[in-house]
DNA sequence: CGGATTCTTGAGCATATTCAATTGTGGTGG
DNA sequence: CCACCACAATTGAATATGCTCAAGAATCCG
């Protein structure tokens, strides 16, 4: 990993537009590394997630798909905290108590599971999963400062046009027609609005507006078609913060 | 630290409020374990804190005061990322890059910081510190996780109504004249609007309602007298979880 | 193919923002 | 000690942005 404060870091904005690849390896290597002390569980969407094992703490890595980590204030709607995608990470702490905390796969894939304990020794013991773990925590506390700042001064086109961005980098593959790219919608609408602390009608209309200016293009149902990346890029005041945060494996390979 | 999904907890919502009390022997005794690693920051308000050292990712505990996290994407104000007081911990990571993060003191106080692998490494070989650490980003994600839930759904008095509460938890204490608490207000107008994601304009007109209800009187500029702490907590949707996240040292103690 | 669910779209409304003027507070120097 | 300044906080009136509610269209599923 560089540096958080190198002078010139070499990110290039304007070339090519670093997509998430898969780190299958990097995980399977984890995978050996955990051994018999996780459990897989295999998630279908919408189903729930228990937070605890026999009530205590566990920890959760995801390996494949994506969950929604949800949180709900008597007398709110619910609220979305996070989505999770392969190679993140989940404490049950950190879903407060007293908060309806869910855990809600958005589409199938496999999650493993260890009881927290077991966790701490292995992070004591085994450093290449200490270094994946402070990696992980690393990566997701930056990206919910974006989130934050996103649903905290964005304005609506703001918020879902930062969204997309993230789900384009974060899943995105360049289209074979050449300029686009395309990548799966996992949320349904109200998730999305959940997500950005918008409304879901709200969200539905501005996804309209950006369908109509030929950025955006839903090819079926649960898949999007990304037309125009720099457009939709600059419609988000968090394009480099989060092209420079999920380009960050590329880079290292480039 | 309690187990988090056991059935019932020993929580007393309608008795004895838990105000937070100085961590300071735990604090005292991470610092002798840190040792000679850790390099002190005497901290002033508005200052701004580096967030790396020469380059390089830091940790930093914070030991005295409070201090503020903040983003800033192009184009948009400010937001406050969160609040850290003693006992919480930043990794320099935990802020995107392109983001112009910066961390600020709100008052006068004590920051830690050691560089990234120096603390690394401690974690690994120093049962106490891991503990620590893991406690303390258990804490901030749950944290977080409220912080996202209020700028996400609450309206501009719940949002005021979780932040007072938050403060009077955190740094409150019982007034001498019986039935309040008072507690200190580290943060101006604007830096609490950054942070609920609200207006300056707005954050004022409904603290002035706040304050003309009966339930909040400030006694001097930067300090607050809670009257009414149940009416205040009957205003947030978060009382609930907020109560719980940081009563939790108390509960231990009784 | 029917029924249920999700998504879209419109019209009216409410809440929070903007902008500007005013008051209050703290710090500095005479 | 007071006058002055800069800055922070308060408040009002007008505006705008996103929300509510309700109806219709599209999509999924058995």
């Amino acid at each position: 990993m560089t540096s958080r404060a190198n002078p010139k870091s070499a990110r290039r904005p304007s070339a090519g537009i670093p997509f998430g690849e898969p780190k299958s390896d990097r995980l399977a290597a984890l995978q050996a590394a955990l051994g018999a002390h996780a459990a897989t569980i295999r998630t279908r969407r919408g189903q729930n997630v228990a937070l605890a094992v026999e009530g205590s703490e566990a920890a959760f890595i995801v390996h494949a798909g994506a969950l929604t980590l949800n949180v709900t204030m008597p007398g709110t709607s619910r609220q979305v905290v996070a989505i999770l995608f392969p190679g993140d990470v989940l404490r049950s702490g950190f879903v407060p108590r007293e908060a309806e905390g869910s855990l809600v796969p958005a589409s199938s894939g496999e999650l493993w599971r260890l009881r927290w304990p077991v966790f701490a020794e292995l992070l004591a013991k085994d450093p290449a999963i200490a270094s994946f773990y402070h990696e992980a925590i690393n990566r997701q506390m930056a990206r919910r400062a974006i989130h934050v700042a996103a649903i905290g001064q964005f304005d609506c086109q703001q918020k879902v046009a930062t969204f997309l961005l993230e789900l384009a980098l974060r899943t995105g593959t360049p289209s074979s027609s050449g300029s686009g790219v395309v990548f799966d919608m996992p949320l349904s609408r109200t998730e999305i609005a959940d997500y950005l602390g918008l409304n879901a009608d709200t969200l539905s209309r501005t996804m309209s507006r950006l369908r109509s200016s030929g950025v955006l293009n839903h090819t079926e149902r649960n898949r999007a078609l990304l037309r125009d990346f720099r457009a939709l890029a600059a419609l988000s005041p968090a394009a480099r913060a989060l092209i420079d945060l999920h380009g960050e494996r590329q880079l290292a390979a480039s």
